[in-house]
DNA sequence: GTTACCGTTGACCGAAAGGTTAGCCGGGCA
DNA sequence: TGCCCGGCTAACCTTTCGGTCAACGGTAAC
């Protein structure tokens, strides 16, 4: 390469102790994510990081260390309110607006998305830790569900008398087969919109086969 | 049991050259179902099989073949036809008997279906023929749905204008994400029973919170 | 009895795994 | 100046991996 190391230090020359940290801790995400725990070995870490493999045992006990720091870096961007984001909206367009949020989120993510799904099904032992945090974000979410279907139902919006609880299910369920359909096949026969479409003919009895703010 | 092995030699003594390789093969199935690809050796396939690791190879020339051999025997229960059952049913019947059966074989093959799930979310390179194989079946199964849902529509049966290609992806994705569920989380708030129930509110406008066998 | 083959085995191989250790290097500080 | 200590590494250790090989016992054909 061009750059000279040898150049005179001047501020970002010299390597923070944070650096090469990061530096691992980036590499292992890739090769963890892309090929999973017990096919990324050390060394390869190692050299995608630019450094010796003692170094990451010097940062991190053991491989599971890593491995889970690498999962609760990798969840964070899970991390998101959504109640801000639409608190002034009506029931009905903020289900729907629910519906399309995981539907992207699903879509931009889904590579990690991946990961964590193929982890949790392959063994569970190893992340247990992420069964949980992953458990309660969908909990939050499902009961955000329940709470606006409730509303929806009491509100008389929804053409059918169901249970919330089950109703907020069946959604959610839908959306996670979505989800994997997303994850097999890109883009299949149906799309978040047609989904969309879809969620408001069975709870609000729309029956337009193209409803929504069409723009065409 | 009372049953002794060392029982005089009459016509099932003699070990066939079928048999160790078969009991290889069930052994195999046990590990790589539970413990996965990588995370299972030869030696432990041995150990659990009562057989010596080279017998292993004599059989089967690398691990690799050995483990498509346990993926296509795990797949033969997936192969059943589904038409001869409900010919003659009406549409309605045979697309609620349609979604039982998938949400029934689930159940019943729960973790043979978890084991491809993740293998298929893994790495896809080892399991490319796999990956073909339950594809043709998906579209198979979604063909049925799809013409089910055309007919179920010309009849007018259906309360909603859609089209059936996109109804029948939706449909599709909503039992996959049962089925994810159900691997998660055993018996959520949602069941089978429950689902059917929905689907019916979906499709059909049934406005029973709690619809049963209803035939008129 | 000899031969030939099939199923089977223990011993072995090089490679690669996760992990350890002794020690290098350079800046802060007494 | 000299020592210490945090970041860093090459080399090494042990274990286990997928895979090979020479040879053994038994049966069937000759």
């Amino acid at each position: 390469m061009g750059s000279q190391e040898k150049a005179p230090a001047a501020a970002e020359a010299r390597p923070q102790p944070q650096d090469s940290r990061d530096e691992i801790l980036k590499a292992a995400m890739r090769l963890f994510a892309s090929r999973g725990f017990h096919e990324t070995s050390m060394s390869e870490v190692a050299r995608e990081a630019h450094v010796s493999k003692a170094l990451i045992f010097w940062h991190f006990k053991t491989k599971e260390e890593l491995f889970l720091a690498v999962l609760t870096r990798l969840l964070e961007p899970y991390f998101i309110d959504f109640a801000e984001e639409a608190s002034a909206l009506d029931e009905r367009a903020q289900i729907i607006k629910l519906v399309e949020f995981y539907l992207h989120f699903v879509r931009e993510n889904a590579s990690s998305v991946r990961f964590f799904l193929a982890q949790m099904l392959h063994d569970q032992s190893l992340s247990e830790g992420l069964n949980d945090q992953v458990l309660k974000l969908y909990g939050g979410f499902r009961a955000m569900l329940v709470e606006l279907l409730g509303r929806a139902q009491a509100k008389g919006l929804c053409t059918h008398r169901f249970v919330p609880d089950a109703a907020a299910s069946f959604l959610l369920s839908a959306l996670n087969g979505l989800m994997i359909e997303q994850l097999f096949v890109g883009n299949s026969a149906i799309d978040s919109e047609g989904a969309v479409v879809m969620v408001g003919q069975w709870l609000f009895g729309d029956d337009q086969a193209s409803s929504g703010p069409r723009r065409d």
